[in-house]
DNA sequence: TAAGATACTTGCATTTTGCAAGTACTGCTA
DNA sequence: TAGCAGTACTTGCAAAATGCAAGTATCTTA
């Protein structure tokens, strides 16, 4: 993922400045992680299935950092420990992601972890939004400072 | 982009194999190319503003085409050039760059090459994709044999 | 039949990735 | 309070991907 310096941009779309920011096989991943999974910390996106190795984390943690997509925190109760949490720009990923998801439900081979997710984006779209917005709100209350 | 060999996938994760092939800085520019420019030739492609490079170019009409994105005909009146077009998979991609579009309007610095399109997207949804599409249709009556 | 167009391939320096190991700080435990 | 574990990284290095310039192969056109 070379030149995400958000700088200046190389190019006049949308598309590719979106790209820069986000085109690569691991930062969406850990937004996944974020928005679906319920995970917050360093070692939770460790845990991931992909495992993701601890340079290329600790690098695009930081690059989202940069780029306005999450924050971080201490963790209230322990200050050994970080919590990384989605800003309202990280949250607007979420209309990506699922047409990501029902893209690869339709021509990719099939893959467990997310068929729970995809019955309900297909039943309900607008309610399966909401119930993961509230979740992350709900999350929010009960260990961000503000 | 590693690892995309499309063999094993490395991710239980539609996302995850998702990106593993459309997860980097280039492939989805050539993608917007063929749905919203009217681009189908190499020579098109490497035109674009962002100035991809022809090795790479070259090796990411390979990869759409491996991923069942893409096809290739040559040029009915022209047998040195070659017509590349998107397959019902590869235009379901629009769903994708849509909500970038999107996101990116929304949360990156002003850039003009979308702006139009984007109007039409905020305007009516439906319509831009069945314009989007019905556009591909004709192109492909004209251009493509059967 | 020579020149130009088109679609690439090759070589090489630079950048990014992937893996293993090491470090720094905090909190717990004896 | 010394030592060990947990958490969040950083560092070093080999391998892979990228970016750039140059070269090649196959048409087509003059």
């Amino acid at each position: 993922m070379p030149n995400s310096s958000r700088d200046i941009p190389r190019s006049p779309c949308v598309i590719g400045n979106c790209l820069d920011i986000i085109g690569d096989r691991w930062t969406l991943l850990v937004v996944r992680d974020l928005l679906f999974f319920g995970k917050h910390e360093y070692k939770e996106f460790l845990a991931s299935p992909e495992s993701i190795a601890t340079n290329i984390l600790a690098d695009r943690l930081k690059r989202l950092s940069e780029a306005g997509i999450i924050k971080e925190q201490l963790h209230p109760e322990n200050r050994s420990r970080k919590l990384y949490y989605l800003t309202n720009q990280g949250k607007a990923l979420l209309s990506i992601l699922i047409e990501m998801i029902k893209w690869g439900e339709k021509f990719l081979p099939e893959v467990e972890m997310m068929k729970p997710l995809f019955k309900r984006i297909k039943t309900n779209p607008d309610l399966f939004k909401k119930e993961i917005l509230n979740k992350l709100d709900q999350w929010e209350v009960s260990y961000l400072n503000e």
